[in-house]
DNA sequence: ATTATCTATAGATCTATAGATAATGC
DNA sequence: ATTATCTATAGATCTATAGATAATGC
């Protein structure tokens, strides 16, 4: 029998990101004997939650052999349960792949607002900032989680808050860059192809190759994002 | 039985690209009657070759219900014939796969050695024109094939030819750049690293909703590409 | 004879649910 | 009693090959 809910674990922060693992999160971890029938196949606790561990699981095996042509078993075995034992903790695989696309969008969108209310320092700064946050998180964690963006399924109706979510980001891109001095110059047709643009490159860096050291590449694609908006000079 | 070869339809022009589907390519649509058993479900001719169907099929279907979830027997039924008859065309949809890739490459590649070699023109200028076909070529055919360049399978040894021309493209852009006055005035680190953001902006128009019209699109993302890189003022 | 098709099929999987089981909690 | 697992399974598919068949070509 399938009971009910059981996502208490909280918020869930997105497991691709960052490499930042450890932390105990959430009673886990604890030694102490767990209620429930034992697993099959005992392992060192990890510390994370199953359903962290979950999604760690799918993060590798969706961006490595594909979202389709991972089973539902895979994703159970390499999380430390068997296959039916994913039921008790996520709907299914689309569940996961939900969750893995906010997590990667989620935190820059944050930032996004929390910049365009902060009218104290100027818009070209504030633009630069987004934009070396948003590919350092891109950039962060083991498996290139953006690559997700273009799968077929995104489009269905079940991953409409993640869509939604990346559409208000690009829309916060357009605004910030509407309020810098080069973007005020701009009519609104001129204004939403540059805000476009800029997207694109930002979200460009999913498809390269992932040889300059991550910090560094962040800030050059920043400066390289004021440069492409006509707020920076050459 | 499976006969051997049987890809004797000439160079293969990529399925996907242009809308110019017409002009009855090597003897198809010539209305006589064919050699070979007669197909279960007859249909109009569309002038297209059998293998040529099955790429324009494979595309739609790749791109739309993706890689993994597209069945032999889909692609073959949308070309017209039985699941079985495919094989008689082409391997598998590997085989498939590796064209429609192909396509979306081996024309701007052909293009970057034209431009390369044609040392009259400025560089700015041959860059310029680089980034807009390619772009162009990117947005061109009505379903987004860039968005198969993420797939995982194409890290496979099977599209080693895909991948070592996307490589020589990204070096042709690297080497234009170089020719430009504004990369010239770069290390060989600083220029490699904006020749990737460039290679990032172009390709990253993968990721972009196709809203606005293609052509005008390929200039304004050329233009873009030129304030990224410095060669061109704000 | 050659060619392009077709039908049939072996062998291999996959998802999601039902129901059993083995812990801890009270 | 509650909870987290497990085992078992129904029903549905998919790929690639073997071998048959129905045209045209000579």
């Amino acid at each position: 029998m399938r009971t009910s809910g059981a996502d208490g674990t909280g918020g869930g922060s997105g497991a691709g990101g960052g490499g930042g693992t450890g932390g105990t999160g959430g009673g886990y971890g604890a030694g102490g004997r767990r209620v429930g029938r034992p697993r099959a196949q005992a392992r060192p606790d990890s510390g994370l939650s199953p359903r962290q561990e979950l999604l760690a699981a799918a993060a590798e095996l969706f961006t490595t052999r594909g979202y389709t042509a991972t089973t539902t078993r895979a994703i159970a075995e390499r999380a430390g349960m068997r296959q039916a034992s994913m039921y008790h903790y996520v709907g299914g695989k689309e569940d996961l792949l939900a969750e893995l696309l906010e997590g990667t969008v989620t935190p820059s969108l944050a930032l996004a607002h929390a910049l365009l209310a902060d009218a104290a320092r100027p818009a070209e700064q504030r633009l630069w900032e987004l934009c070396r946050a948003d590919v350092a998180l891109l950039c962060a964690g083991p498996y290139n989680l953006g690559a997700l963006y273009l799968l077929p399924e995104v489009r269905s109706e079940r991953f409409t808050p993640f869509r939604a979510a990346r559409d208000e980001l690009r829309a916060a891109y357009g605004a910030l860059l509407a309020a810098t001095a080069a973007g005020g110059a701009l009519g609104p047709q001129e204004l939403g192809l540059r805000a476009d643009l800029l997207f694109a490159l930002i979200e460009g860096v999913i498809l390269t190759p992932r040889t300059h050291p991550a910090p560094a590449f962040a800030a050059a694609t920043a400066d390289a994002a004021l440069r492409l908006t006509g707020c920076r000079p050459a």
